[in-house]
Parts: C-alpha cells; sequence; structure tokens
RNA sequence: UGGGGCGUGGCCAAGCGGUAAGGCGCGGGUCUUUGGAACCCGUAUUCGAAGGUUCGAAUCCUUCCGCCCCAACCA
C-alpha cells in the first residue's frame, strides 16, 4: 500500500496518538480504519477521569471517521453490578457520545473466550495449574529475582484439557486450579512470568447469572474482546503499559482472529484537591460520607452534573489537557475555568441575594412599587429579558456594605453612592445596629433622575449591586459545596484519605432571597446570580422554594 | 534499573537538527450598569544535569540525577 501524497495543507500538530492512527492509515494498516473503543468495568459511576478517556476514544474516533465501541468489561462479576452499568451508559450520553448499535459486554464473549482458551491448550500454549494462590505467588519471583516454574506446568495436553473442562463444570472449587498461559517463569517483566488467564469464581454474574463459574481474568478477556471487535487502536493508561506483550501475545498465538489491535497507553488525569480511584469514592458512598454517587461534591459524572456543568465545559476541558504520557496533576481550576467559560455564555443572569441586609430607601414612597425590564443576558438579547420588581425596602448582600470600607472596595459605605444594577443610584445615609452593635439595616435615599442605572449629569459611581425587592422576593436555599478534599495531591494518603475531607465542604444557607422571576425555575436549570457565581437549579427543588447548588464562582478579586 | 515509562515556565502542553506554539494561572492596561465578561500587552536567552557531535542541539550520542508503574485467582 503506497503512501498518499501530502495533503495540500500544512501536517496539523498531532499529539503522539493521533500520530500513531495518522501513520497507521496512511501506511493502510486495518484498511485504513479506526476503531477504538471504551471500556470501563462497570465496579463504579464514572469520573472525570473517565471522561478523558471516553473523549479520547470517541474523539479519536470521530476525527478519523471511525468508530468507537462502548463494552463493559464484566469479567470479575463479585464487583460488578447493573445499576452501574445503567449508570455508565447514561453518563457517556450525557456527556455527548453516541455508540450507536455498539453496545458490547465481555460476558457475550465468554463462550469464545473459553473456545480461544481452548485452543490455546491444544497448542500447548496453556495449562492448568493446581497450585494455591499464595504458592503461584511465592513461584512468581520477585521484581528482582526471577520465578520458578510450576510442578503443574508440564501437565499432559489432554489432562489440561480435561480439567479445564471440568473447571468450567463446577466440579472444583473456587481456587482450586487456575488456567495459566505458558510464557515465561523468568522473564524480566512479571506479567509474562505465565499470567493466569481463568480463574474459578462461583459467583452471580449480573448478566450470565449462574451458566458460569469460570470467568476470564482481564489481561485475557481484553485484547481478545478488542480482537473480537476488529478495535485497530486500543487506548489505555499507562499502568498497562507492561501488559502490552501479553496482548500482543494473545493476539499473536490465538488463531483466526478477525483484527490485530494495537494496544497504546496515556497518562490518567490527576486533578488537584480531587479524589479520583473509584476504590475511595465506593468508600465515601458506603460509610456515608456523601449522600452517593451524584453528590454534587463527588468528581463523578453524575456528581459534575448535579453541580451544574456542562457536557461541552467537561469536553473542553478534556481538551485543554492534553494527551501525553508524562505523570500530570491537572489544576482544578482549569476545569472551572472551563465550566465557567461556557456558562458564560449561555446561563441566564438574575439577582439574587445569599447573605440579606436591608436596605430602605427614605425618599421612596412607601407602598409604592415598579418594575424595571431587565436583559436575561448583558450580550445575548435571544435570551429575552425578565421584569424585577422594584420598592421602598429592598435586599442587598451583606458584604456588599461595609462600615469602614478599606482601599479598593467599591460597594456601599456610609455616605458612598453606588448603582442598584438596572434601578437607581442609592447613597447610604445611617446604619441601624440592633443591641449587641450588629448591623440590622441600611437607611439610603436614591436619586430618581438616575432611573435605568445612568445619571442625566454624567456622574459616575464605582460600584453597581445586585439586589432584591424585600416585598416580592421569594426564599430559597443554597448549597455551596466547597472542596471536599484538603489535600491537592490525589493519591496522598492512601490509608488516611478520610483525613483529607473537608468537613465544611457543604455549607447550606437558608433565607436567601430570590427575585420573583426564580419562583419556578427548571430543575437542572443553570444560573449566573450576579457577582457571585453560577448556580445549578438542584433536581430534587421544589416549586415555590428553589434549592441550588453553587457551580463555580465568579472570578472575584476583592476579597 | 530486575524490567517498563517519563522529565520543556506555577499547572498542562506543542516541538522530532535551524535558533522555545498555545491554554490555565499570574502581572499591567482599555472598556464596562456584574470588581464579571470582552479586548490589548507582559510573563522560559532556555528545555532535569553535565559532557560530546555539529556552522547550528529541547531535538543526535554518552554519563549522571529525579519521578511514576509492575510481584491480585482486580481492572
Amino acid at each position: 500500500m503506497s503512501v498518499p501524497p501530502p495533503e495540500s495543507d500544512p501536517a496539523p500538530r498531532l499529539d503522539f496518538i493521533r500520530e500513531i492512527v495518522t501513520t497507521d492509515q496512511a501506511a493502510g494498516r486495518h484498511e485504513g480504519r479506526v476503531a477504538t473503543r471504551f471500556p470501563p468495568e462497570p465496579n463504579g459511576y464514572l469520573h472525570l477521569g473517565h471522561a478523558k478517556s471516553i473523549c479520547l476514544n470517541f474523539g479519536v474516533a470521530a476525527e478519523f471517521s471511525g468508530t468507537c465501541n462502548l463494552r463493559f468489561d464484566d469479567t470479575n462479576p463479585v464487583t460488578e453490578d447493573v445499576e452501574y452499568v445503567r449508570s455508565i451508559q447514561e453518563d457517556v450520553a450525557w456527556l455527548g457520545f453516541s455508540w450507536d448499535d455498539r453496545l458490547f459486554y465481555a460476558s457475550d464473549y465468554f463462550q469464545r473466550l473459553y473456545d480461544c482458551a481452548v485452543q490455546l491448550i491444544q497448542d500447548g500454549k496453556a495449562y492448568v495449574d493446581s497450585l494455591t494462590a499464595d504458592e503461584i505467588r511465592e513461584h512468581r519471583g520477585t521484581l528482582k529475582e526471577p520465578g520458578r516454574e510450576s510442578p503443574y506446568r508440564s501437565r499432559p495436553v489432554d489432562e489440561n484439557l480435561d480439567l479445564f473442562t471440568r473447571m468450567r463444570g463446577g466440579e472444583f472449587p473456587d481456587g482450586a486450579h487456575v488456567l495459566r498461559a505458558k510464557i515465561d517463569m523468568a522473564s524480566p517483566n512479571i506479567t509474562m512470568r505465565d499470567p493466569v488467564l481463568y480463574r474459578v469464581r462461583r459467583a452471580h454474574h449480573h448478566r450470565t447469572g449462574d451458566d458460569w463459574c469460570l470467568y476470564p481474568m482481564y489481561d485475557y478477556a481484553h485484547p481478545l474482546s478488542d480482537a473480537f471487535e476488529r478495535i485497530t487502536h486500543s487506548l489505555c493508561t499507562l499502568e498497562f503499559e507492561e501488559h502490552r506483550p501479553l496482548y500482543d501475545w494473545l493476539i499473536t498465538h490465538v488463531r483466526e482472529l478477525p483484527s490485530q489491535p494495537q494496544q497504546i497507553e496515556f497518562a490518567r488525569l490527576n486533578l488537584s484537591y480531587t479524589v479520583m480511584s473509584k476504590r475511595k469514592l465506593l468508600h465515601l458512598v458506603n460509610e456515608g460520607h456523601v449522600h452517593g454517587w451524584d453528590d454534587p461534591r463527588m468528581p463523578t459524572l453524575s456528581g459534575v452534573r448535579r453541580r451544574g456543568f456542562t457536557p461541552e465545559a467537561i469536553r473542553r476541558f478534556c481538551e485543554e489537557i492534553g494527551v501525553a504520557k508524562r505523570e500530570n496533576l491537572i489544576d482544578v481550576g482549569l476545569l472551572e475555568f472551563c465550566v465557567r467559560e461556557d456558562l458564560n455564555t449561555r446561563a441566564p443572569r438574575a439577582m439574587a441575594v445569599l447573605k440579606p441586609l436591608k436596605l430602605i430607601i427614605d425618599n421612596y414612597p412607601e407602598g409604592q412599587s415598579e418594575e424595571f425590564t431587565v436583559a436575561n443576558h448583558p450580550d445575548r438579547p435571544e435570551l429575552g429579558t425578565r421584569t424585577v420588581p422594584f420598592s421602598r425596602e429592598i435586599y442587598i448582600e451583606q458584604d456588599d456594605f461595609m462600615k469602614e470600607p478599606p482601599k479598593k472596595f467599591f460597594r456601599l459605605a456610609p455616605g458612598r453612592e453606588v448603582r442598584l444594577r438596572n434601578a437607581y443610584f442609592v447613597t447610604c445615609q445611617e446604619v441601624i445596629k440592633d443591641a449587641n452593635g450588629s448591623i440590622t439595616a441600611l437607611r439610603c435615599t436614591y436619586d430618581p433622575a438616575t432611573k435605568g442605572g445612568d445619571a442625566p449629569d454624567g456622574r459616575k459611581v464605582k460600584g453597581t449591586l445586585h439586589w432584591v425587592s424585600a416585598a416580592h422576593a421569594i426564599d430559597a436555599e443554597v448549597r455551596l459545596y466547597e472542596r471536599l478534599f484538603t489535600d491537592e495531591t490525589p493519591g496522598a494518603g492512601e490509608s488516611d484519605f478520610l483525613t483529607q475531607i473537608n468537613p465544611g465542604a457543604l455549607a447550606v444557607l437558608t433565607g436567601c432571597k430570590l427575585e420573583p422571576s426564580l419562583a419556578e425555575v427548571t430543575s437542572g436549570a443553570r444560573y449566573q446570580f450576579e457577582r457571585t457565581g453560577y448556580f445549578c437549579v438542584d433536581p430534587d427543588t421544589e416549586i415555590g422554594k428553589p434549592v441550588f447548588n453553587r457551580t463555580v464562582t465568579l472570578k472575584d478579586s476583592y476579597r
């Protein structure tokens, strides 16, 4: 096959995976096809780390007009569950990727995999070992010393066949025998020291029920499943790098495979202040440290979805972080940037006061009110307008007032004039305190000439506050999800990672005041509360009293 | 080194012998009815280190240093 002529456009910059795929395609390998797969084990919910893999696998396929399969690597029934296969499909679809009709399960191939194993036995390339797990480990040697061959290694083919058949037939208890590949017990690569291919496991499988008591290992099932599905490029994470020789060994020693897939490794995603280990996330769920896999503090896709992250933002994030082989620790700030950037273009703006402070406008007639028509988005008129009522008593944010303002604090202070967004200029005349000396309200005056927010005489104010009419405001609850973990190193404290949990990670603010337009909100809708951040209506919200989850904060330079 | 992988600014990441892309962050500025957004500038004489080859090296060679992974009948 000849190499096609150079493209008219200069070749784009390619990351190493794209370069491999491009080279393969140019060389006509795999008939020019590109087929990838995303192969999660259904033993937990998908998290942001999976998002990287999903975007990569589906992304490479799309880029090269290929296909990407969704395959459940369900070879270990004891850890797997249908709840997980359900949630995984939901999350992949939510992220925006489609596997069309290419939904597969490793368990679909159990019979076929079994037949391949029989063939390996017949070819003298696999044998039944009757050592115990401890003995096998002991025979495997150490990192620096070679292993020793099992006494059962030279078992005759017929005996292996007979034993393997009976293993399948359920004649032996768990652990009595395993099937091993006959490779090299002295290999410096421990994976190649006669890896276990099959183990007897009397466990109920979520799909095959009790049909099998013999289950294949990942190392065996994965390359063959790839080959069965005619995968061309099998993208996986770095820790499988030393498994590649075994992958290739199986691909070449199992006969009549429909394709010769190639395994390519990349570095997994590490996020600062974020624990991504499924084992640990499961622990958080099981021990009740969070309310479930979709708790908004969780780095799971269902968690960040509930928190208000968009699939577009996550995909953008996966683009930004790139794909390489070096160990990395991505700053969560980059993720938040992607979320902010996406939400900024689409989130309607609304005024809300999280920690209310009453402001009384003395020269505004008692009992009077008026309505302002304001834009839902500063740059996108197509998002429409809404009406916001204004009256004599309003709420502003406690943080928007300081009795003794430091330099560079431009919001309200005694004697200072600021703008109430879309309404009037007001000037603070008096601070009202209770017996304890804490501020309970502010008395102000407004300038009727500044209606709409502009002064006819051209005078400027440095601060613009958001506000809510006290008489019209609706009450809401806002949940502020802070950093769940306190250590920025994701793997830190294997045993004591629970000590890294920030006990104050969830703050619930009640008595928040919202403008009336937010009385009826759609579950999952996202808003930008001006000057505060982006918020998402929690799915369990009740109409009339919405519950918002904070998505990300705005970049606010004044602290 | 038993073996495998990786080292480019605070965090990612291009680069593949011709004289350090880009993004985040950070600093400064313009504009502004969100201190938001938008827009504009700035931010590695140097690519883990030291030698060497070359007119020329992040890119090639040698040595050294550092980090990650592997001894589940997990994936």
